[in-house]
DNA sequence: AAAAATATTTAGATTTGTCTAAAAATATTT
DNA sequence: AAATATTTTTAGACAAATCTAAATATTTTT
């Protein structure tokens, strides 16, 4: 089954966005391919041709079991041009994203399993995210918010909710990264915010929002 | 400037064409590029008012100073990643020709510079052609097709003459190699083919289609 | 230097992925 | 439950890159 470097952002897409809701609808597709719903529309029932997608008019969509082995194909190249990026190139892991987005298209599965190898078949990249096996298994992990952590937990930081820059500024700013450990001090009901110990160093401070966006496993 | 996966394509052939003959035609352009040549009639008149050909109908084409810096851009990209292929992930240097025209259309130019440092800054590519530098300057080296070589002069293969698999096929059989070395024996003007002798190894006959595909440079 | 052959361009159609504007379906509010 | 608002789809248009068929240039042959 070959598809467009278009065709599959689509699908990529729907399977980010059904692992919240389960089921993706026309607008918030529309929003995060930065298109209009009309085109996703016809977009939509091209690929339900194609056999990828269940898409009912009106109901939303989401990925057939065919079209979710395409999707972790896509992710697993995705995250594997991120980790030889930032591990073997020296990026940053703040500025592989956009690298990714078009190495991910390349289509040859050898170049691929010849990458993993290479890479010593890492299961997560540097954002923390499980990189699918070439079979689509993903390794999911015990992670939870940070925001969701009891005071006086051990825990280590092993992925982020977002690639904003912005985030990424912030995270570089207070020398925070995948693998940095810590501990909850303290949570404020007022603003929601932590105090942490940062593994090493001193104590900081975390705002609702900031805290949202990490998610953490425990050690 | 930017261009699609198609007008890079188009810029590449004419750069590759233009070596042997100056200036390059409409049909050679579609044989090339597997089109036909209304289709590239179109084309060059898009590339001409890109600025990047210099272009009179029914005169053919070549390519102005700026579309020869892209083509360059894009060669440098193509051989380095098939450098990386081979040596980091162990590609035959017969099998990396179709990958790395995927791979030659990624943009990031802070991408194709750090693969260029990771591989050491290699000169020539697995196949024996000179990598461009980031500022387009490409290296030649002084070589000399097989056929034209004088006997009882040893010489080590630099490069070959086309990527068809027919080719490499008969190069693996006759376990020849960018870097095997070798000295001529004899030469038959019978059928032009030559008696050679494979450094460390014993003697074989080339004939006057596989010389021709060969380049050397004496050592 | 005509005629014939070949090469190239023009004209008009097709496919893919997108768009805008309008119509239809669904959801929300009063 | 009607009215209003929102979401989604349909209809028709457009740009990019290709194609076929026909017209026009150029080159080669006689």
């Amino acid at each position: 089954m070959h598809l467009t470097v278009s065709e599959e952002n689509y699908i990529k897409a729907i399977f980010h966005l059904q692992e919240a809701d389960g089921t993706v609808s026309t607008n918030q597709l529309a929003a995060n391919i930065h298109t209009k719903p009309a085109s996703v529309t016809d977009m939509l029932k091209k690929l339900t041709t194609k056999r990828l997608l269940l898409y009912k008019p009106y109901q939303g969509v989401r990925l057939s079991s065919e079209g979710r082995k395409l999707a972790l194909g896509i992710v697993r190249k995705h995250r594997l041009w991120e980790s030889f990026l930032v591990d073997k190139l020296q990026f940053g892991w703040d500025e592989v994203h956009e690298v990714a987005e078009e190495l991910e298209h390349i289509s040859s599965k050898k170049l691929v399993d010849k990458l993993d190898q290479f890479l010593g078949n890492p299961k997560f990249d540097p954002h923390g995210d499980p990189i699918p096996d070439s079979n689509g298994v993903m390794h999911a992990i015990m992670q939870v918010n940070l925001l969701d952590l009891k005071p006086h937990t051990k825990a280590e930081v092993c992925s982020v909710g977002s690639q904003s820059p912005e985030l990424l500024e912030l995270l570089k700013h207070k020398q925070i990264l995948i693998g940095t450990r810590l501990e909850v001090h303290c949570k404020f009901e007022f603003d929601h915010s932590l105090e942490i110990q940062l593994e090493g160093r001193g104590k900081i401070n975390i705002s609702q929002q900031l805290a949202q966006a990490l998610f953490v496993k425990t050690i």
